[in-house]
DNA sequence: CTGTTAGCGCGTTCAT
DNA sequence: ATGAACGCGCTAACAG
C-alpha cells in the first residue's frame, strides 16, 4: 500500500504539501503542485490510512451505535437514521449488537472507547437493575472522561444526552383514543416486568384508564418480541373475561398476538380490538393493519447523533412524541 | 485518557512489559508484575488505543459490511449474521449503506480501505452496468492489492470470494412446485430489468415453465422493494388474462403485491395465488402466509466473512440453496 | 505557498 | 523474564 510519503516523493514535493492537498487541510496549495500530487496519488492508488490519521489528529471519525437486535425492525430503523446522519457528517458507523444482554452493552462501550469513537449512541430500553446500570455508567464515565460523547435513545437514566420517546404519554393517548371508541374493558400485553420502556407504556395506558374512571387493564407479561406477544396473547385468551380491546406495548408483540388470536379463532377487530406501539414500517401490510403509536424512529437515530456531538458537558434531553394512528385492528364498540 | 506509558510508569515497569500483559502478546510475564500492571490499568481506567494498535501492527480488527438498505429486512438479516460472525472473531463491524446507489458502493469500499479493514463484505445484487462495475472492480483491486480480503453475497462477477444464492435454481423449483399444484398460467413481478438477482430469479422461473411445456409467464417489472411490488401488481391487474399464479422475485415485493391485490378486491389465494422469495422472518405473520423460497440469510452473512478471511488469492465460491416453502398464499387449482 | 520536524500510542525487535 | 529504542503513517506547529 502506497503511503503519503511515497506520493510526496513520486510528486517531488514535501510530505506536508502532499498531506495538505490530499487530506482536507484548510491551507492553500499552488495549482501546479496540487495537480502533480493528485495525479501521483491516483497513479499509486494511494488511500489515506485512517488509523494514522486518528493517531495524529487525536480524534477518529467513527461513531459507535449500540443496539440490541438488528433483526428487530425497531432497532434497524433507528440504526438506519443514525447511519444516515453519520454519513452527512462524513463519519463512519461501527455497529454493535447486544443480543439484549446488558453485559454486552458494557463490553461494546469499552470496545468503542478503544476505537476512540467520537460518539457512542445506545438504543434500547434500560433494565431496572441497579448493579448492571452502575457498571454501564462507570464504563461510560471513563469514555466520557476521555472526551467521548454519549447519547442514549430511551430512558434518561445515565446522565447523558437523551432522546426520550414519550412512551407514557403515547400510551396514555392511545388509551384515550380507544376509550373514545367505546371500549371499557382492556388488557395489556405488557412485556418483561423489568424493562423500563415496557413499564412506561403499560403504566401510561393504565393511568389513562384510571383518569377515565375505567377499570385497570388485565396485565399479561411476556418477552418484548414477536413470540412474547404470541405467548402473552395465548395466556390472555385463557382468562379474557369481558375484555374488548388489547394493547400490546410494541408492534412486534402485537404481531405475535395477532397470530395467536387468529390461530384461536378470535377475529381482530371483530371479536377483539388490538393496538400496538412504534409503527414499524415493514409491518404496515399486516391484516388487519395495526392501530399504533407512531414514533419517528429514523429521526430518533439522527437526533441522537446530533445530541451526542453537541454534548458539551451539560447533557441535553430531547423528547419525541408519538402520534396515535387508528387503523383496522380496532373498531368501535357498537351498542 | 491514560496511555500505556502512563500505566507502565504507574506500575513501575517498562512500556514493553505493560504492553505484553495488557494486549495479548504470547510472551510471558511474571505473576507479580502482571498483577501490578493490571491493577494500575484498572485504576487509571486504561483503554487500548485501537488506532495506535492498528498502526503499530499494520492490521486493524474491523471488517466492513456494505449493504444497500438497513430497513430492508433482507439486508438486516445478512448484516446480523455478519456481525455475529465478526464478533466471534473478536472483530468489529463498520456498516455502510448505499441506498441502492452503486456509486456509494465504490465510495464505501474506498472508505473501508482507508480504515484498513481486514475484510469487506458486499451484499446486494450487482447491476448489469459495465462501467460502474469496472470502477467498483478497480477500487476493490487497490484494496486487495493492499492485502484486503473481499467477499460478495450475490453474483460472482467481481472475481472475489462469493456467497452465491441459487436464485435461478430456487425460482425453478418454485415454478415446478406451483405447476404441480395445477397452475398453468403464470405472471412474474420481475423487479428492475438490470438487476442480476431479479433477472436470475425471473429467468429461472421462466425456464422451468418452458421445460414443463407451459407458456412463458407474463412479466411486469417494478422496483425491487415493497412499493415496486405494489405498482407491478396494479399493472398486472390491468392485463391479467387467465393468470392464476403470480411469482414475485422477492418477499418484499410480494408484500406490496398482496396489498395491491387486496385493495382491488382480488383475494389471495382464492382468486390468485402468490409466491415470493427469501423467506423474510418478519413477514411470516402476513395473511395469507407467503409461499416462498427460504434463504439462510444470517448464515450467508457469516459465511461471507469466513470466505473473505480465508481468501488466499484464489477466491472461493460457496453456493447456498433455497428451499421451497409452501404456505397459504398459494392453493391448488381445482378442476 | 512550501518544507522540516516532532510527536500521536503502541508493537516489536534486540539487548540484557 | 524484562527493558530500551525504533518505526508504523500521518498531522500540525514552526520556520522559511
Amino acid at each position: 500500500m502506497a503511503t503519503l510519503e511515497d506520493v510526496a516523493r513520486h510528486a517531488g514535493v514535501s510530505l506536508a504539501t502532499a498531506s495538505r492537498v490530499l487530506n482536507g487541510s484548510t491551507r492553500q496549495v499552488g495549482a501546479a503542485m496540487r495537480q502533480r500530487v493528485e495525479s501521483s496519488a491516483a497513479k499509486l492508488g494511494y488511500r489515506v490510512d485512517a488509523a494514522a490519521q486518528t493517531l495524529a489528529r487525536g480524534a477518529s471519525n467513527v461513531v459507535g451505535v449500540v443496539i440490541q437486535d438488528l433483526t428487530d425492525p425497531y432497532f434497524a430503523a433507528i440504526a438506519d437514521g443514525a447511519i444516515r446522519a453519520a454519513d452527512r457528517h462524513g463519519m463512519v458507523v461501527t455497529l454493535g449488537t447486544t443480543y439484549r444482554d446488558p453485559e454486552r452493552e458494557i463490553a461494546l462501550v469499552a470496545t468503542l472507547n478503544a476505537q476512540r469513537a467520537r460518539a457512542v449512541l445506545i438504543a434500547g430500553s434500560r433494565v431496572a437493575d441497579e448493579t448492571v446500570l452502575r457498571r454501564l455508567r462507570a464504563e461510560l464515565d471513563v469514555y466520557r472522561a476521555a472526551g467521548g460523547r454519549v447519547a442514549v435513545i430511551g430512558q434518561d437514566v445515565l446522565g447523558t444526552g437523551t432522546v426520550a420517546p414519550l412512551n407514557r404519554e403515547g400510551a396514555y393517548d392511545m388509551a384515550v383514543a380507544l376509550a373514545r371508541l367505546g371500549h371499557r374493558r382492556f388488557a395489556t400485553l405488557a412485556g418483561p416486568p423489568n424493562l423500563l420502556t415496557a413499564i412506561d407504556r403499560a403504566e401510561g395506558f393504565a393511568s389513562a384508564l384510571s383518569d377515565l374512571g375505567l377499570r385497570p387493564p388485565l396485565e399479561v407479561h411476556g418477552a418484548f418480541d414477536r413470540d412474547g406477544g404470541y405467548d402473552a396473547a395465548c395466556e390472555l385468551l385463557a382468562m379474557r373475561g369481558d375484555v374488548t380491546c388489547v394493547f400490546a406495548v410494541n408492534d412486534v408483540m402485537a404481531t405475535g398476538a395477532l397470530a395467536a388470536f387468529r390461530e384461536n379463532g378470535v377475529h381482530v377487530p371483530h371479536d377483539l380490538s388490538l393496538a400496538g406501539f412504534d409503527d414499524i414500517a415493514s409491518l404496515r401490510d399486516l391484516v388487519p393493519s395495526l392501530t399504533t403509536v407512531r414514533l419517528p424512529l429514523a429521526r430518533m437515530g439522527s437526533l441522537a447523533l446530533d445530541l451526542a456531538l453537541a454534548d458539551d458537558g451539560v447533557p441535553r434531553r430531547e423528547s419525541v412524541g408519538g402520534e396515535v394512528v387508528l387503523r383496522d385492528s380496532v373498531r368501535p364498540v357498537t351498542g
